[in-house]
DNA sequence: TAAATAAAAGATAAAAAAATCTTTTTATTC
DNA sequence: GAATAAAAAGATTTTTTTATCTTTTATTTA
């Protein structure tokens, strides 16, 4: 559904919201172990974030990445756009370049239902919620 | 969503369906420039899904493929197995190894209905019915 | 049965995605 | 201000996916 650089970048932004209680940061290692993703890969998907000011880091000894209050209102959409691009807003399922609605490939009908779905989903939820579920116990992010 | 092999193969699947009434065949040279794939890539894909039966084909002159009464039940779930695998049934969003039901990842609900409504769609909607649109004039597989 | 046709199969190459390694920059603390 | 810590950046490698090229095998028709 997302590429292995998506799901990283929500594993990592859940993780870094749930060790930015008061202040605290968290390293790049401490997240690449967490999340079970490579440390240099997760390290260049969190630069690209920051970039982006989806996430907050600060240098140096006892620096690391944190999210703030605007950081925690990141919806779903928001990463998926920011690591896979638009593609799921614009592009045909069939990867057809004149798709549309009134010249739809042959499943468009099928799927224009199931996308609207997702992409109501994923722009309703934000990392804060996942975050709350995560504190509440009621989800987990362990592998394995 | 799905990947290039995947969307080729639906593709090439309705493509080959318009074009097999009264037992004529279509060959590969026509299949690839009708569905805008490479020759050899898309020869590959539908010497895979001949092998899997989900395709029929005849060698030699006047040769081809084709698609028999059965292979037009072909529902677009077997097409997404046959080429992009079980994923979409058995993974987890987050490439999560123990995420399931009882110890869901933080997205993990949230995705449970748009999986399951995915799978209810691509297992109920068939080569047959999407050819049966084409010829209707109702959808298109133009790609300009 | 020879020539032609067409798919099958195998080998190779190119491109993209994922992962790793190295160096640089910045900041902190002693 | 030297040593250290940590992210940022850049370069490289590996793996996977996508695409191409070449050879083989099967079939038909003349």
């Amino acid at each position: 559904m997302f590429s292995k650089s998506c799901e990283y970048a929500i594993k990592a932004m859940i993780y870094v919201a749930q060790k930015s209680k008061n202040g605290e940061r968290v390293g790049i290692k401490e997240i690449a172990k967490s999340t079970s993703a490579p440390e240099h890969f997760i390290a260049k998907i969190l630069q690209d974030l920051s970039r982006k000011k989806l996430v907050n880091s600060y240098k140096g000894p006892n620096g690391g990445f944190f999210l703030n209050e605007d950081n925690l209102k990141t919806s779903l959409a928001d990463i998926v756009k920011a690591t896979d691009g638009n593609g799921i807003y614009t592009d045909c399922v069939l990867g057809l370049k004149s798709c549309s609605e009134s010249t739809p490939c042959p499943v468009h009908n099928e799927f224009r239902a199931i996308k609207k779905n997702l992409i109501k989903m994923i722009e309703s939820n934000t990392i804060g919620d996942f975050n709350k579920k995560l504190e509440a116990g009621s989800s987990f992010l362990k592998n394995v």
